[in-house]
DNA sequence: CGAATGTATCCTAGGATACATTCGGTGCACTAGT
């Protein structure tokens, strides 16, 4: 019956690894957490459900331009009972689609829109379905940084009637999936998960004395590798100023850079051009990647330190998604650690600090509700961390509704910086333990395995530790044909010339 | 931590130098005036 419907909606034969186990247990009720690795159809374990199920399928999506996709994609493939919801549309189209609600089988929306009222209240008269929450790791990586409405999903949740909820994503680390469980209040909830192994993936790390020999290391290997590839840097800053002395130095590349201060309209047009093949090489900061469904990216670069493992297999998980042979290499120089510490230390409380941001609140005080973005600015602390706060002085209880309830300040300033605290040695400790890994002298997909509480396994070719040659990755085949050949028959192809350098191109 | 920017000082006056300060990533939604 689920193939039937599978054939009839997707056009495929049978169910990869993990799909359908995740689709019986939305459809008997249950709750799911789900861990697959990119690229196994992780959308389709929640689009088949929603569409043989009576009642709307919410899905919480963390980029407006993932929604958008996905939302094009459905309806191009002949599936109208689909919409988003969220800030790109206008308020004539967000009251049409309220309107439509009960006619939906799929509404792809943003945590921060769950947080309307107005949303909730419609909500609230339909049927939810199924509660899914689409790259799910962002509840632990974003929702206590700067976006806390991730946090608020378990209350939405529960508003909505408890509906089965679905958590999905490609990486989470176990103390990640812990926290996912708990953020969500995922009890009586069957568990998937699968390896994040990603053995056509070669993993080296370099260690360069200076700057100037990593810059010429890059240079070098940027010049050699098979493209398309990424570079992922530090800052924005820099994202330009590589890019650009790449495009001096390879003229013949067709190079570009991309990050979260660029106009959207800049940074959709990088991206259809990387998918479109009219670019080489991007680089970029954390900003670019995800939901990227490139199949043939053939090395990622790290050019500074992930803050922690689960952003690193993150990014260097874009590579290869076709199964042919690919590379994540990193290269670092030792000043490298300390900016990466100071990325942490960044916009860090201290005690003193949240002193002065409580200070003005008075008790039985009905707070604006710009009242912490407003302070926060005065302070000098941008971004969402506003939010963080918030959420947790509503969590201590100082806060209710919008009016500051009854309050011992010093107590409640020694919770708050305790929690603080604790957050802060949390992030310090992932970034030691991938910092650490980088310093490993033994086998690296080992310990990239055993940090996900995964038994390893041997492979050939596996990482610089195991012995391995980087100029099995020099360009020259052209057409590898990943599904009809072996890892291993792979890199013999890539044995042999140079691919000739192709003519310019379109690019920025 | 280190690169970039800002400020003070030198003293035939604007350009060099030294020291101090700031900043570095990830995204949603929204305003108000045209």
């Amino acid at each position: 019956m689920l193939e039937q419907a599978l054939r009839t909606h997707f056009g495929y034969d049978s169910f990869k690894p993990g799909q359908e186990e995740i689709i019986e247990a939305l459809l008997s009720r249950q709750n799911v957490l789900a861990m697959l690795p990119t690229g196994t159809g992780k959308s389709l374990c929640y689009q088949l459900p929603a569409l043989v199920t009576e009642g709307l399928t919410i899905v919480v999506s963390p980029l407006l331009s993932l929604m958008e996709d996905q939302v094009q994609q459905l309806r191009s493939s002949g599936m109208k009972r689909v919409a988003s919801f969220n800030s790109f549309q206008t308020r004539e189209e967000r009251k049409r689609t309220s309107s439509l609600l009960p006619q939906l089988d799929l509404l792809y929306t943003s945590p921060e829109m769950l947080q309307s009222k107005w949303l909730l209240e419609r909500l609230e008269h339909v049927t939810v379905a199924h509660f899914v929450v689409d790259e799910a790791h962002c509840i632990s990586h974003w929702g206590h940084d700067f976006r806390a409405d991730y946090l608020r999903l378990k209350q939405v949740k529960k508003q909505l009637g408890d509906p089965p909820c679905l958590a999905i994503t490609a990486t989470a680390t176990p103390r990640v999936r812990e926290d996912i469980c708990e953020q969500l209040d995922l009890r009586h909830r069957l568990d998937v998960i699968h390896s994040v192994n990603r053995s056509n993936i070669y993993l080296q790390v370099e260690q360069h004395e200076r700057t100037m020999a990593k810059l010429e290391r890059l240079s070098l290997l940027v010049g050699t590798l098979q493209h398309p590839g990424l570079v992922y840097v530090q800052s924005r800053r820099q994202s330009e100023e590589l890019a650009s002395r790449l495009k001096e130095t390879h003229p013949h590349l067709r190079v570009s850079h991309y990050h979260g201060g660029m106009e959207n309209a800049d940074r959709l047009l990088i991206q259809q051009q990387f998918m479109a093949d009219q670019l080489d090489l991007i680089c970029c900061t954390s900003a670019f990647g995800m939901g990227l469904n490139k199949p043939d990216i053939r090395f990622v670069i790290h050019y500074h330190y992930s803050l922690d493992m689960a952003s690193y297999i993150q990014e260097i998980g874009r590579a290869g998604r076709d199964g042919g042979p690919s590379l994540a290499l990193l290269l670092s120089t030792p000043e490298d650690v300390g900016q990466a510490k100071a990325m942490l230390e960044r916009g860090r409380l201290q005690a003193s600090d949240l002193d002065w941001l409580l200070a003005p609140l008075q008790e039985g005080e009905a707070l604006a509700d710009d009242w912490f973005e407003q302070r926060f600015e005065a302070f000098g602390a941008g971004n969402g961390m506003w939010k963080s706060i918030r959420f947790l002085l509503e969590q201590l209880g100082a806060i209710n509704e919008g009016v500051v309830q009854p309050l011992d300040r010093y107590a409640l300033t020694e919770a708050l910086a305790q929690k603080l605290t604790n957050r802060y040695a949390e992030r310090e400790e992932r970034l030691r333990a991938f910092l650490s890994w980088t310093e490993r002298t033994a086998c690296r997909r080992e310990g990239m395995l055993r940090y996900f509480n995964e038994e390893p396994l041997s492979q050939h070719p596996c990482c610089d530790k195991c012995g391995g040659d980087l100029t099995l990755f020099q360009a020259k085949e052209k057409n590898h044909r990943p599904d009809r050949f072996s890892w291993q028959e792979e890199l013999a192809l890539l044995f042999g010339e140079r691919e000739e350098q192709r003519d310019g191109g379109p690019y920025s």
